[in-house]
RNA sequence: GGCCCUUUCGUCUAUCGGCUAGGACAUGAGAUUUUCAUUCUCAGAAGAGGGGUUCGAUUCCCCUAGGGGCUACCA
């Protein structure tokens, strides 16, 4: 049977880092097997629908590479694949479970469960409570039936059947068996719109979809065996699909599970691309605008809470999808290590050709209102790759090779602008103004000579020299700046920084 | 509170009864360097606790403790 897995987002803000992780796990089991991924939206709850959140999704994947076969945006033979437009399937499948006797109507208001809750503890409407309940089990069929017809609002709730044993065989976890009695009668449709719950909807929609493995975060586990009954009573027991409950990302720090205030907090995205909440206007940030690579939020988020049992941790999405493995995924909730992410990126920039850093560089050269030809900034992008994590981070380590510096590091003119460094860059300008090969080899030989030949401290000169040029104590070899800048620009920088710190 | 899942270095993890417990991130030290980085080398760092089973337990079982999740007419 051909492989069917579906990432089944609910549209209520912007994609967790932790559902790209399930879409991610989803996809690379489905591609592995040859499988197809479907993108199905979950949004039968209308009152936390967020406008956006969809296309924020889809986007969201299509930056990362995670490929839709089937669903939202792309279509496919079960469509539609939003669960709003799927309203009038839902229906049938809760009256056949309500001619067979395996669900009843509810007429309980929320007023009236919220007074019980309060009044008993630890309630729960199940088998032992549902008999002092206002239900269709509890009244005369004529008065369930004038209640309906008056219009009385009411919902639909499955009947479990106690102290049986439900066995869930989840891929990751073995079987996890529980007594039906600690599970109460889920409501499977609602009244205030007239849309099915997550169970239900889940479900029927699994089973018309043909969905072989639920691939899921763990919160889901609980209700695992509420799903397995629903199976069983809607008949389709032998069709259905293999369970796997994803372990979830934890807080970097302190107790709990990510959320987006830990990114807030700490500085760091757990969301794939910017969002901004249309109600509160607040803008989070995203690991694209971050200046991460999607290839690199791949690898490091498939690398939490599995791994290929090799040595190996630089992994294309390619390799993923051939050594990912369900049964390697770990049991227990992995802690987000944001340091690990930035490493990841950095290996991804460092593989990447200088030619290929030099053109996604000019976009911020562009920005900054630098126009400067690619062959120039692809020899300063190979001086300086090897130090950034992020493309971003190429301009605070190339930036005086586009602007004179505007202001000299105080720390480093404390420490290394002597009282004869003046008349000695005064000197080295000289020097310089009369080399005509200007290249890192000559000048450095020639700037060398004159200074064994004075008697001066080679890392005295250099460090004022690199002060004079660079503004502080950073940047690649001297003299290959220098090439880069040329003479005219070396010697006038010079010549300020003389007049300027004296 | 109840129920379920879970537990190896600070963090992510390897180990599927034989271990001098391996790797990576982070940390520290050293080397390289005209600066800052990078890079390289080295170092420290773990099997929650208690019972079993076994010739032998990190590995299997039980209890306790910690962590996580669920407990809505939300997903």
């Amino acid at each position: 049977m051909k492989v069917r897995v579906r990432f089944a987002p609910s549209p209520t803000g912007p994609l967790h880092i932790g559902g790209v992780r399930t879409a991610l796990y989803n996809y690379l089991f489905a591609k592995q097997h040859g499988g197809d991924m479907l993108l199905r939206i979950e949004d039968t709850d209308s009152n936390r629908f967020v406008p956006g959140a969809e296309n924020y999704i889809i986007e969201a994947l299509q930056w990362l590479g995670i490929g839709i076969d089937e669903g939202v945006g792309v279509g496919g033979p079960h469509a539609p694949y939003r669960q709003s437009e799927r309203k009038h399937l839902y229906r049938q499948y809760v009256d056949q479970l309500l001619d067979a006797g395996l669900a009843y109507i509810a007429f309980d208001t929320p007023a009236e469960l919220d007074g019980k809750r309060a009044e008993i503890p630890n309630f729960q409407y199940d088998a032992r409570t549902r008999g002092d309940m206002c239900n269709s089990l509890t009244l005369p069929a004529e008065e369930v039936k004038a209640r309906i017809d008056r219009g009385d609002q009411y919902v639909v709730r499955i009947k479990i059947e106690p102290d049986e044993s439900i066995t869930v065989n989840d891929l990751i976890r073995g079987e996890v068996t529980i007594n039906s009695s600690i599970l109460d009668d889920k409501v499977l449709f609602k009244s205030a719109d007239g849309l099915p719950t997550y169970h239900l909807a889940n479900v029927v929609d699994d089973y018309l979809m043909e969905i072989t493995h639920v691939i899921r975060g763990e919160e889901w586990l609980p209700s695992a065996p509420l799903h397995v009954i629903l199976y069983r009573y809607l008949g389709w027991s032998d069709r259905m699909p293999r369970f796997a409950h994803l372990p979830l990302l934890l807080k970097p720090d302190g107790n709990g599970k990510l959320s987006k205030r830990d990114g807030d907090r700490l500085g760091f995205p757990v969301f794939p691309l910017n969002w901004k909440d249309p109600k509160s206007g607040e803008t989070s940030s995203g690991y694209r605008e971050a200046g991460y690579f999607p290839e690199a939020v791949v690898n490091f988020l498939a690398l939490l809470g599995w791994n290929p049992g090799t040595d190996e941790e630089i992994l294309s999405m390619q390799q993923l999808i051939e050594q990912f493995n369900l049964e390697k995924v770990s049991k227990s909730g992995a802690r987000f290590d944001y340091e690990k992410g930035k490493w990841f990126n950095h290996k991804y920039l460092q593989m990447k050709s200088d030619e290929e850093v030099a053109d996604l560089f000019q976009h911020i050269l562009v920005e900054k209102g630098i126009i400067e030809d690619s062959q120039k900034v692809t020899r300063i992008v190979s001086l300086v790759k090897e130090r950034a994590n992020f493309i971003t981070d190429l301009w605070e380590q190339s930036s005086f090779f586009f602007q004179a510096p505007a202001a000299y590091d105080e720390k480093t003119v404390q420490k290394r602008w002597k009282a004869d460094s003046p008349a000695q860059m005064q000197e080295l300008a000289d020097v310089l103004a009369g080399i005509d090969d200007f290249s890192p080899e000559h000048t450095e030989e020639v700037v060398k000579a004159w200074i064994e030949s004075k008697g001066y401290g080679l890392g005295a000169v250099m460090n004022a020299f690199r002060l004079s040029v660079v503004g502080a104590a950073k940047g690649p070899h001297m003299f290959d700046i220098t090439a880069i800048l040329g003479k005219e620009e070396t010697i006038a920088r010079l010549k300020r920084a003389v007049e300027t710190l004296g």
